[in-house]
DNA sequence: ACTTGACATGCAACCGGTTGCATGAAAACT
DNA sequence: AGTTTTCATGCAACCGGTTGCATGTCAAGT
């Protein structure tokens, strides 16, 4: 029916109210600066003409564009669906929006997102970015910038740590008598996935338990299955997987050859995305990504405030959560 | 270190560059107007001074904002991050960038947020909003809107149509011979939900199978799990529920309660995105959330491009994937 | 009554681009 | 050589707001 709907601008309004563009903006933004009665006059004709301020070009006069933007790997990895609600309600509660951008793991297209959203954000946040320090730095010279699960000198960042957590569940395992663990690993690019090894190894080599590393592909279900046979081979009765979707491929796998969790080997995932979702409830490292995402913007937020560019950095805290995946192995329970 | 930055504006490239303003923009925007030299002149001056166009005072002078928004209930909900990332990737082809806004199942919050939007959006996407068609009309007067998942007259939307899903479904577990069938409800006010309950009633009446519907109060997993009792009070043997999440809810409840799947209960779910991802594998109804994703931005461009509200409608197919969630009931396997 | 100040409002420039029209120079035509 | 056409470029207005400064009015101060 209608064509390109033109809006109501403050002009048309100011002559509704018979006032200058300049008394109708401040009614919106100081309305403390006019009379009470001026103020109501140029309301009353604004809600009459269904005024609503132009986002735009607001932004381009104030410089302060009311938008953010948010750019992940891969949306349909569960670990970020969280991490993004929380972000966009922190936003929310600031009036501000929120853009996102998908990776599809691809630092190329990381940079390519960056350039669209260029002169229409306050600041940016990068989850788990796949792009080099380098780059990285280029632009942060030209935005607030904050970055999750990611490390880099200078830039603000919201860290996950998974190294107690890790720890913790590598215990947790030493404490159930096995002597032999593996780590499925994830990215070798990925920060979080170098934190964890380290701290796989680091505890285990402590508590004087031997150990073993799978490598995958990508964090997904299916790298998890295809890592079975490999698992296996290395002769751990436990292991601790990159991730949950890992974990979760990991799980079936082991169910298709007949392998029965927990009595049979022993596993736990990490960020605790999926959560009691699998069956059996899978034991899992727990990381709150929404509280990254929740963190994130609100570091952002008050680096916009201050106008500068801070180095800030906000830790998370992680911990074991034991569910029905992990037991004694067979030899502990014979031998003890 | 660095305050806020400014950014370089067309200006000082055409300082640099020795021409006026309006051959910079050309130089960009419309190369072939120039001369060849001119062009080059022009670039090598910005790419030394780090230029990059600014979007929203483009966008404040063309009218042509190149976003979109996308407003979704809850991303955490298994079924639209790969909408999402459709969506994302086919606005992406065409130069948009999305705008998320997640809504908590809020309709008022919706508002709230299409409201923020406005003046720096060309188009919207409502995906199973939760808003009156009033004030769908009222948003869809003043800008191009595409629902996903519900059917409003004069509106364009995309549709995902699980009633062949949910025939077959009811089709395949009549011909494993199981007599009485319970469907898992999701929310009263989704038109999904509405669609897929007639489509089982309908079915079912015509094979001449008992039915019987429990309703959850979210389509979530503990709504699930909760519906167990209810759904076995039932006596059916198989059921078939609102969306894969509540079926997994289900299939935690059932395991919980010793009852094995598919030899005990035959449990069937909707949205396949949980996928071969549980155990046992999930016999489900495919409904491509991604393909709505990428239609409804489809739509919306061709929308912009034709500068006309049309009245479209684009049609999922769904179809059942059959895993290993299903089997024939004991009572068949004696009496059969 | 005359100055001073406070306050409400208007004017006009500006944010960083885009674009219709005017201009001038070179190319094509007679 | 004189005139018309073509083409590259510049000028200036405009998109819809914001904001520093100027102006006018009215009440308070002396």
């Amino acid at each position: 029916m209608s064509k390109h709907i033109k809006g109501v601008t403050i002009s048309q309004v100011a002559d509704a109210a018979g006032v200058a563009r300049s008394s109708v903006s401040r009614a919106f933004t100081r309305p403390e600066m006019l009379s009470p009665e001026t103020v109501n006059r140029i309301m009353a004709a604004a809600d009459q003409l269904g005024y609503r301020p132009n986002h735009t070009a607001r932004a381009l006069s104030t410089g302060r564009y009311g938008n953010i933007a948010l750019i992940v790997p891969d949306i349909a990895n569960p670990f970020f669906p969280p991490m993004i609600r929380a972000a966009q309600m922190q936003a929310d509660s600031a009036n501000f929006c929120i853009f996102l951008g998908n990776t599809e793991e691809n630092g190329e297209k990381e940079d390519q997102l960056i350039g669209r959203f260029t002169g229409q954000v306050e600041g940016l946040i990068l989850a788990s970015p796949r792009l080099s320090d380098e780059r990285i730095w280029a632009h942060a010279e030209k935005l607030p910038l904050v970055l999750i699960n990611r490390d880099i000198p200078g830039i603000s960042s919201v860290l996950i740590d998974s190294s107690v957590g890790v720890a913790e569940a590598v215990t947790h395992l030493a404490k159930l008598h096995h002597r032999k663990m593996v780590y499925i690993s994830g990215p070798p690019v990925s920060w979080s996935n170098r934190q964890r090894q380290e701290a796989f190894d680091k505890t285990a080599l402590a508590l004087g338990v031997e150990t073993a590393t799978v490598p995958t592909l990508r964090p997904d279900f299916e790298s998890g299955r295809k890592a079975v046979e490999a698992m296996l081979a290395t002769g751990a009765t436990a292991g601790i997987a990159f991730d949950d979707l890992t974990a979760q491929g990991v799980l079936t796998g082991l169910a298709e050859r007949g392998i029965s969790v927990p009595a049979d080997f022993s596993l736990i995932g990490c960020d605790d995305v999926l959560g009691s979702v699998t069956y059996p409830a899978l034991t899992s490292i727990s990381s709150q990504s929404s509280e990254a995402g929740q963190a994130a913007i609100a570091l952002l937020l008050e680096m916009l405030q201050t106008s500068k560019h801070a180095d800030l950095r906000h830790m998370i805290a992680t911990h074991l959560v034991v569910r029905n995946t992990t037991r004694e192995p067979h030899s502990a329970v014979t031998s003890g």
